[in-house]
DNA sequence: TCAAAAAATGAATATTTTTGCATCGTCGTT
DNA sequence: AACGACGATGCAAAAATATTCATTTTTTGA
């Protein structure tokens, strides 16, 4: 299977962009050590195969919201906020989850999929995109998608369906 | 013991309590509003008659800890940490806002939830904080959550569950 | 597919923050 | 009283960080 013609290919590089994964990469190293400059940030980044420059540093820290905390070890640490602090705790720095879906849950013709925080519209509209028969539409929070399957469908049907393009994706309750 | 007369008291009164009280000072103007720059908080110093320098505020920030953060609006905000500012938490974990809910009703596995306007998202995320068992998930718009139950469990498991942490909930439709 | 628009980026620069060093006023000790 | 220690502080240099500008890359819309 050459997976660049998949849609699993579309899928992976609609959600994890090189941006993407260099601000996940950093996510990963601050919440696991002390980081106390962006100059360090940047020498850690580059060991794992990241090269970028201070000034996109110092962009996506501030798009990622990070910040910098008077630290009694190190002088200075940079921190994530509550939000973001737990999300990829079971990943290490070289393996990054080429899914935001967290669960999945069904209850009758519906089913609620949890995400990463801030993941919920861009996956929702993966779905969509895909134009599923089995699937009527769904609706994104910040972290939940509700979707609504089609009458006469059944939850295998919805999973099978997803799995086509959801890499790894399974139901919690069958 | 005459504490006026002890050496001690007077030394710290002179010298420890003027900073002492610029470090108050600098409590309430970064929890009261958003300043951006330590030049910017020198400046609103000196208007509460607290002369110094940029050099003693990067100090003091430090030493009280204040991190600096990214911010929508004005770009950075000097923010106390959660144990400083614990002054203005009002609502702990387990307090739950419940004036913001207006009515919760019933239609099979679903339920509506209206709130007060802007309420529904913290509502719906203090409901999902609890990880109850008969809630799959919830959505929330700006003043509707929608629920979504687990098969099998009925309304009144709905409201028994919620009525742990929201006080006084009740169903309008049964 | 192509052109326009938007986003991302690096280099250089501007701005902000931190820190080394010297000083001041005071205390505790001799 | 003299001396050394100490904390607080200002000044100025150093370090760190943010931003401007120009360019490249990516996305979007027709």
């Amino acid at each position: 299977m050459n997976i660049f013609a998949s849609s699993l290919y579309i899928y992976t590089v609609l959600l994890m962009n090189i941006k993407s994964k260099r601000l996940l990469a950093i996510k990963n190293i601050i919440s696991s050590q002390k980081v106390s400059s962006q100059e360090e940030l940047l020498f850690l980044l580059q060991k794992g195969g990241y090269v970028t420059t201070q000034a996109t540093l110092s962009r996506d820290l501030k798009f990622l919201k990070v910040a910098k905390v008077p630290d009694a070890q190190v002088g200075y640490v940079y921190a994530l906020h509550e939000a973001s602090s737990k999300v990829n705790e079971e990943l290490s720095v070289d393996e990054f989850p080429v899914s935001g879906i967290e669960s999945m849950e069904f209850s009758g013709n519906l089913a609620v999929i949890k995400t990463k925080p801030g993941f919920a519209n861009g996956i929702a509209s993966v779905i969509d995109s895909h134009g599923l028969y089995e699937i009527l539409g769904t609706i994104a929070g910040d972290d939940t998608i509700l979707l609504i399957s089609r009458e006469g469908v059944t939850k295998a049907d919805v999973v099978n369906a997803l799995s086509l393009f959801v890499p790894g994706i399974r139901s919690k309750v069958v």
